[in-house]
DNA sequence: TGAGGAGTTTGCGCGAGCGCAACGAAGAAA
DNA sequence: TTTCTTCGTTGCGCTCGCGCAAACTCCTCA
């Protein structure tokens, strides 16, 4: 609701590789500014707007994205049709990875926006062109795509055995780092009962209960919308039993 | 406790390529036979016994494996040291990618061997310098790193969407692909509960109480150490409600 | 052949978390 | 202010699957 929710206008080129520069996105690790300029060079920049859809499950993966500004997060579908969160893409991440395998496929995941943002969008057919010439792109998507794995082994352990409490934590902690702002009493977060059980799997009725709980045993404040944690390291640690 | 189980000797090298053709495994796709044996060369055949461990989790990730014979499993340990089983390996499937990233790492998850079984293996120096000059084993390496996440996002839904009955559904007709043997009456499982339980991340006596069940409706026979399912598909459709 | 052990079955009770319904509280709109 | 809507809270009952204990069934080995 709040970050990235003022964009107005396009970057310009130069901009686009301060910002590049800035964010030191792993995809382009390595590489030298007159690399990385052919490169951005076959980029075009498109603008989002909050809960857009950048990629959809299912479709052909054709593009690859970077993210510049605000930001986005991936998400699959049951059967049944209910969301299941997976990961938050934050300016400097890619989505739509599955874009730059050699075969043609279809994405894994889709993608929506979180907030107004903008993001370098490469076309397949660049892409591959890309590759062919800087094989360390590969490296370095491959590095990524290890690091996905990763995520995802971390998140079948949470979901396979831990409890409501220990995923409902680790979620406030993660998300601490991501959109919390500092204050004296703790670190603030805007988030309302329904996203958070949302990215831990549990009811909001769940999550109400917890975060009570919680705040009975002074660990954190809740108010409508807002979150405020003492320390999300102590919560963790006493989430589950204590 | 059979497949894999007789090996006695080491295979010589026309073997070797003879099997790799035969199982064409992904990471070797689209590479000419004499690429094939430069890339051959490079690795050594190394025999491992039932219940051994290829890989551990958290060590120096120095070593990519190909299975050839017999088959292997991945898994992670939770933090409480309980096992949680992530995928299967066969003949033709690499394990320890994680030893052919650019940059050193360590591998995610543990690998044992299930059976007796022979698998090539690359340092990670070796296949290093195989990349540099192969660029497609990069190629090759993130499309099976794309299945990987795939299978994970399927495991996640899995653990976080569905019932214990169609886990257990769904592991039984993926052992049933693996280690299915046909028969008349249906496909043969060697398998006990508690490799099914394991797999499931359910208890015995839940998979117990489950196969009972299946039994007294007609949909497979159970018996010490062995399922027979009458159709592995029709066993998914009425496993969760029916 | 019979004693021991591993794998399996079943009853029973329990606890986590879900899902509904009713209520309360905070903003937004009029 | 008052009204309306959205978000959050809490009580209650229920279901699923766990976990233990006890019994039962194969299988193995002496």
């Amino acid at each position: 609701m709040k970050t990235g929710a003022g964009l107005k206008r396009t970057l310009t080129s130069a901009e686009i590789t301060a910002r590049v520069k800035e964010l030191a996105p792993q995809l382009l690790e390595g590489f030298a500014p007159r690399d990385i300029a052919v490169i951005l060079g076959m980029a075009a920049v498109h603008r989002f707007e909050a809960n857009s859809l950048l990629a959809i499950e299912g479709h052909p993966a054709n593009k690859v994205f970077l993210i510049l500004e605000g930001q986005a997060r991936a998400f699959t579908t049951t059967r049944k049709g209910e969301k299941v969160l997976l990961l938050r893409i934050l300016p400097g991440d890619p989505s739509g990875g599955r874009a730059l395998l050699s075969k043609p496929t279809d994405y894994l995941v889709s993608t929506e926006a979180v907030t107004n943002g903008s993001a370098l969008v490469w076309k397949r057919s660049a892409i591959l062109s890309l590759t062919k010439q800087y094989p360390r792109l590969l490296e370095n998507a491959l590095l990524i795509a290890s690091d996905y794995v990763e995520i995802y082994r971390d998140l079948h352990i949470g979901a396979s055995s831990q409890s409501a409490g220990q995923r409902v934590a680790r979620v406030l902690q993660s998300l601490a780092k991501i959109i919390g702002r500092r204050v004296v009493e703790g670190v603030v977060l805007d988030v309302s009962n329904e996203e958070l059980a949302n990215e831990a799997n549990v009811t909001i009725f769940t999550v109400s209960r917890l975060l009570s709980e919680w705040g009975r045993k002074g660990l954190l404040v809740k108010s409508r919308g807002r979150v405020v944690l003492h320390s999300p390291e102590e919560l963790v640690r006493r989430a589950g039993w204590a």
